[in-house]
RNA sequence: CGGGGCGUAGCGUAGCCCGGUUAUCGCGCCUGCUUUGGGAGCAGGAGGUCGCAAGUUCGAAUCUUGCCGCCCCGACCA
């Protein structure tokens, strides 16, 4: 029909886009590059949001809001972050538009309104924030210093796509500042942590913990950690960051604080992030041909009920069970709509909460009140059961749980079988052409080697796994002695 | 920035090569009736600066030139 969704055989980055716009996550804005995200799609950041905000609080940290300008100065402060960014930097240059006399109705900018000083829109904010900090921190009693925010950056990306890599984006980062070193790794693993926690539990989707090689290191930082998720197309995608940055910020900015023996110190950092490119991940992960298949703990709509019914006496009886069920559903803190509307018939409503990813269906009709039971479909299966009224909320409960694990262990089985060891580069090449997923295989640790194999192959290292095995090999490309695998793969 | 594609109603499109009444069809929308267990049927109706601008012409969605925008592929990407 109209929503037609091309099939991922067919073209699996058409699929992702049919998907994102026809299920209503967002929408294509009359800026380039930039999206607007519809409520479906951002009543599921918000509950992505909840949840991670819920994680950092437990951890001690606690939530700010930092300006959205960078004046130049503060930016250029640590170089290597600075020149990391540079090239993707959207500029404030003037304040203030005037009336075009030249032409009528239109608008231009002021040469009278020059900023003294450029301001960069933040793709990041470590700068405004050390900055702020410097004034924040003078003795071991202010620390640990635990903060997050929740805010949008932009990024001049090239080319872009919805969700997965947008000009504008929302995300939230996390800045913290230690008195040592050993606990602001700590903090940096945490953190890691808590992502791969958020990911697995909420998300339902497994990923790989690991340590970025220099290449890809975030700029400024000392150590990038990452979680690597891998889509059904067998690319992977990096879900979220984890950084230790050393004293490099501190020392940029001057942030120094007295220890117990009243020494000075510059202070440690860590920043951390996740953003709505989440989202992409969980479209990519989990959806089929049919449309989105969303995780019940992040599903804004966990449970759709549909009425079946010819005339408006079967319609009362149907409502007065359902407001009832609506009830119970409510009180065991379910996410329920009851779409009762008269505008469409049944059978494309179910369409379209198919689309939409909604994880159960309860389909009743007169035929059902007649024997006090419901119909209920899985999207993730699509097996329809008949279910009694009877405890229906504790009965819907287990089965929400029951998808959400069986999503689970579908993505994790996918991973699994798509790591895959290669000892030659022909292997490598012909794995990655014909499987894809993650390539386990030996590099021999230099930064030449790594640039090598992206040229020759496009896939790039994803990370070195956390407690990965040690093992003597020979490098994949040269030969030259490694001491352990590391994990390839072509990434989003 | 290079290569490709597209721009006609809210969405998807035909018409364009070869200029000529009132711009095609489907979905959606509005009204009414019948319907409702897998994207309903019938009847009636509303909705258009044919991306923008200039040009050629008696006449332009159609031809010419310029511009704008978006999508896809590549280069780029904590």
């Amino acid at each position: 029909m109209s929503k037609e969704i091309t099939s991922r055989e067919q073209d699996y980055s058409k699929w992702y886009n049919d998907l994102v716009i026809k299920a209503g996550l967002a929408d294509y804005s009359a800026v380039r590059g930039c999206m607007v995200i519809k409520p479906y799609g951002y009543a599921l950041w918000e509950n992505m949001q909840a949840a991670l905000d819920k994680m950092f609080k437990d951890t001690g940290h606690q939530n700010a809001y930092f300006p959205l300008f960078v004046p130049k100065s503060l930016f250029e402060k640590e170089e290597e972050n600075a020149e990391g960014f540079a090239k993707e930097c959207a500029v404030v240059t003037h304040y203030r538009l005037k009336v075009n006399e030249e032409k009528k109705g239109s608008l231009m900018v002021d040469p009278d309104s020059k900023l003294e000083e450029e301001l960069i829109i933040r793709p990041t904010s470590e700068a405004i924030i050390w900055s702020t900090y410097k004034n924040w921190i003078q003795s071991y009693r202010d620390l640990p210093l635990l903060i997050n925010q929740w805010a949008n950056v932009v990024r001049w990306e090239m080319r872009t796509r919805l969700f997965l890599r947008t000009a504008e984006f929302l995300w939230q980062e996390g800045h913290t500042a230690h008195a040592t070193a050993d606990e602001a790794i700590a903090e940096t693993k945490q953190m890691l942590e808590v992502y791969a926690t958020f990911a697995e539990e909420w998300m339902a989707v497994p990923v790989v913990k690991g340590v970025k090689t220099p290449n890809e290191r975030f700029a400024g930082a000392v150590d990038t950690f990452c979680i690597e998720a891998l889509m059904q197309d067998g690319k992977a995608l990096q879900a979220g960051t984890s950084h230790f940055l050393g004293q490099n910020f501190a020392k940029a900015f001057d942030v120094k604080f007295s220890d117990k023996q009243n020494k000075l110190d510059y202070v440690w950092a860590t920043s951390w992030g996740v953003s709505t490119r989440l989202i992409g991940a969980l479209v990519m992960a989990h959806s089929d041909d049919d449309g989105l298949v969303l995780p019940p703990k992040l599903a804004p709509i966990q449970v759709v009920i549909v009425p079946i019914y010819k005339g408006d006496e079967q319609k009362a009886a149907i409502d007065e069970v359902v407001n009832k069920l609506v009830k119970e559903l409510k009180a065991a803190d379910i996410r329920v709509k009851y779409d009762d509307s008269d505008n469409s018939r049944p059978g494309w409503k179910f369409a379209e909460y198919e689309l939409k990813g909604v994880p159960l269906r309860i389909g009743i009709g007169a035929r059902d009140i007649a024997n006090s039971v419901v119909e209920v479909a899985r999207r993730d299966t699509r097996e329809k059961l008949t279910l009694p009224l009877e405890d229906l909320a504790i009965n819907i409960g287990k089965l929400l749980h029951t998808i959400q694990e069986s999503i689970y262990n579908k993505a994790f089985a996918f991973r699994e079988t798509h790591i895959t060891p290669a000892d030659s580069w022909e292997e490598f090449l012909v794995l990655l052409e014909t499987k894809g997923g993650f390539i386990s295989a030996h590099w021999d640790g230099t930064a030449e080697t790594e640039e090598k194999i992206k040229e020759l192959s496009k896939a790039t290292i994803r990370c070195i796994p956390l407690n990965n095995a040690q093992e003597a090999g020979a490098c994949i490309l040269t030969g030259a002695p490694s001491e352990q695998r590391v994990l390839f793969a072509r990434a989003y």
